[in-house]
RNA sequence: CGGCGUGUGGCGCAGUCUGGCUAGCGCACUUGCUUGGGGUGCAAGAGGUCGCUGGUUCAAAUCCAGUCACGCCGACCA
């Protein structure tokens, strides 16, 4: 492909709104162009690049599912079965000029369930495994960091129908092993995560991640074992304490707010007072968390012990004073009509120093069981770097971008829209369902965040949206351009992709724009080289030069690309 | 939705506080010469209702009011 054919415009400096490398790389590359904020266009480098990467995505999908392209415009009826109408804040909404109610799909659980409840009968028809790669909208409120959140992107996502949770689990592994194979076929380092089921609503689920400074999912790894910070399990390894309950005492704390200011005052280590939270769930209802002075909570996990559909929120200021009596620094669980929930590592331990809910005040040997009753007890403190994870080892923080996520739904689905079959003896079942997903624009950037250098982006070969770069350095000499023609026509007829540079600019201009657009491998062909049978070949990703007689130059390419 | 900030050619910015010539600079673009292996140099050009609306004033990019858009932080989020 001759570069004047092509729609790509550079850029020397990056638009002020792109922050992360990434974003400026595809800005300045011409790779995409925004449109409205989280929308892009996707120009032709970019378009490149994602039909490589859905080409490998399908090579794996198609081993195990069929691919089918669902509306993105969707009635609001199907969404009213699973009641998703009104929970799911991200779905855009319009209607027609009948004033029918439409939304864009961000999601395809309940099209893809209408569609095989209509024609799956029976256990005969069964499994099945259905995915697409489509253009989704969410309507993110903040869309930030160019692909890596926008409001439209292109996702694979892909679902499972099976008659048993045992089927429905071989299906949940057949993706957990396509989605290594894809992602280790894209040449991305990450990692497959642990991770809460989130109001998708199923109960087992993976997060892929690849880890990136930028990434704004926060992972803990420890040995084999990987998890999503806000679902990271802490084990309890016995009481800190076992004291004898005392005498509670009330004593005056004036001016001491934080567990900071308490633990200095008193001369004891924050592992030894007790942090009194007041938060409230989706129904207004007060609840109150305690935890050691040195943890904080983890209201993902809170949520899970409650069994809620949303963790809940930290009540203000004015809420805990009414509900308490004082402000939130002086505040205890004794005498509170609330439900109390503690953390695990709190058992055991007795004669806490708590608020006593009066400002300015504290008390000490306040002890569970006695001066309140705790509703719960279990693990809702947030896992950090350094901390003892369940199979012994410590848990080491990475930063990650999720690009996929796989999930067994169960019949969550199916039973709320009635997607059944008759089994062997003639009973109707609900259908077991799975979804998984890819975010194959994400994907694009997150393998830029990962792969560049201060000159520009490396693509690894599998998605570079060029193999070769030929940069001809004189495009006016005839002979020199018949050259170039050649080796384009012989690497295409390979089957690999080329840009030749005919431009009528100079080396220079050329050369940073290779370093930008970082195909993996780049010819340069000028005239005086050439004429003395020499030319040099750069290697994209060592910065390795080669110099090499023309007539060498194919066979070195096809080696180096092999 | 809350806090902060910004709107001036395609991109990056100055000018606004303290109102006053034909609104400027760098990059990119056009033409000519020059240069020709890591963003050459010179010269001449094209391109802007200064986000929008209203107001104050002899005079508004600049002051006032309203409004819209965008951005960052937070909250939220498959």
């Amino acid at each position: 492909m001759k570069w004047s054919k092509t729609f790509i415009f550079t850029l020397r400096e990056a638009p002020n709104d792109a922050e992360l490398v990434s974003h400026k790389l595809l800005a300045r590359g011409g790779f995409i162009r925004k449109i409205a904020p989280g929308i892009f266009v996707y120009q032709d480098l970019a378009l490149r690049v994602l039909r490589k990467i859905e080409s490998v995505i399908r090579k794996e999908m198609n081993r195990y599912a069929t691919e089918i392209l669902m509306p993105m415009v969707q009635p609001k009826e199907l969404w009213e079965e699973t009641n998703r109408w009104s929970e799911v804040s991200e779905l855009l909404k319009f209607k027609n000029r009948a004033d029918q109610m439409f939304c864009l799909g961000g999601t395809h659980e309940e099209v893809v369930t209408d569609v095989v409840r209509s024609d799956v009968r029976s256990y005969r028809d069964l499994p099945k495994f259905l995915y697409q790669i489509q253009t989704k909208y969410r309507d993110e409120i903040r869309p930030r960091y160019g692909l890596m959140r926008a409001r439209e992107f292109i996702m694979k996502d892909a679902y499972s129908f099976d008659t048993t949770q045992e089927e429905a689990f071989k299906s949940y592994d057949h993706m957990f092993e396509a989605y290594n194979n894809i992602f280790k076929k894209l040449g991305l380092d990450y990692r497959s995560v642990t991770a809460d089921a989130g109001n998708i609503g199923g109960t087992k689920t993976q997060e892929f991640q690849v880890l990136a400074e930028a990434g704004e999912d926060q992972l803990l790894v420890a040995g084999d074992l990987a998890y999503n910070v806000e679902i990271a399990p802490l084990d309890y390894k016995g009481s800190a304490s076992d004291e004898a309950p005392k005498a509670v005492e009330e004593f005056a704390t004036p001016g001491l707010k934080t567990i900071e200011d308490l633990s200095v005052s008193l001369n004891l280590p924050k592992e030894n007072l007790v942090k009194t939270l007041f938060l409230k769930d989706d129904d207004g209802k007060p609840l109150c968390v305690l935890l050691r002075g040195s943890d904080e909570l983890n209201a993902v996990k809170l949520k899970n012990l409650m069994k809620l559909a949303n963790p809940p929120q930290m009540m203000s200021d004015d809420e805990v004073r009414q509900l308490t009596g004082a402000s939130p620094g002086s505040c205890g669980p004794q005498g509170l009509k609330v439900a109390i929930y503690m953390d695990h590592h709190l058992k055991g331990m007795n004669n806490f120093v708590v608020g006593a809910n009066k400002d300015g005040f504290h008390m000490k040997n306040v002890c569970p069981n006695r001066d309140f009753k705790p509703t719960a007890i279990g693990d809702v403190r947030l896992a950090k770097e350094g901390d003892v994870a369940p199979n012994g080892e410590k848990y080491k923080a990475y930063k990650g971008i999720e690009v996929g996520h796989i999930f067994y739904l169960g019949t969550k689905y199916s039973e709320a829209m009635k997607a059944s079959y008759l089994d062997k003896n003639g009973r109707s079942q609900w259908i077991e369902m799975g979804c998984y997903g890819i975010g194959v624009t994400r994907t694009l950037q997150a393998a830029i965040e990962q792969n560049h250098d201060e000159n520009g982006i490396i693509w690894p070969q599998e998605i570079a949206p060029y193999h070769v770069h030929l940069c001809v350095l004189d495009p006016k000499d005839e002979g020199l351009m018949k050259f170039a023609e050649g080796i384009e026509m012989q690497l295409e007829e390979k089957g690999y992709d080329v840009l030749l540079d005919d431009r009528d600019e100079r080396p220079g201009i050329k050369f940073k724009d290779a370093d930008l657009l970082g195909f993996p491998i780049r010819l340069n062909i000028g005239k005086k080289g050439f004429e003395a049978g020499e030319i040099d070949l750069v290697v994209r990703k060592t910065k390795e030069q080669i110099k090499l007689r023309p007539q060498d130059s194919f066979d070195k390419i096809m080696g180096l690309l092999k």
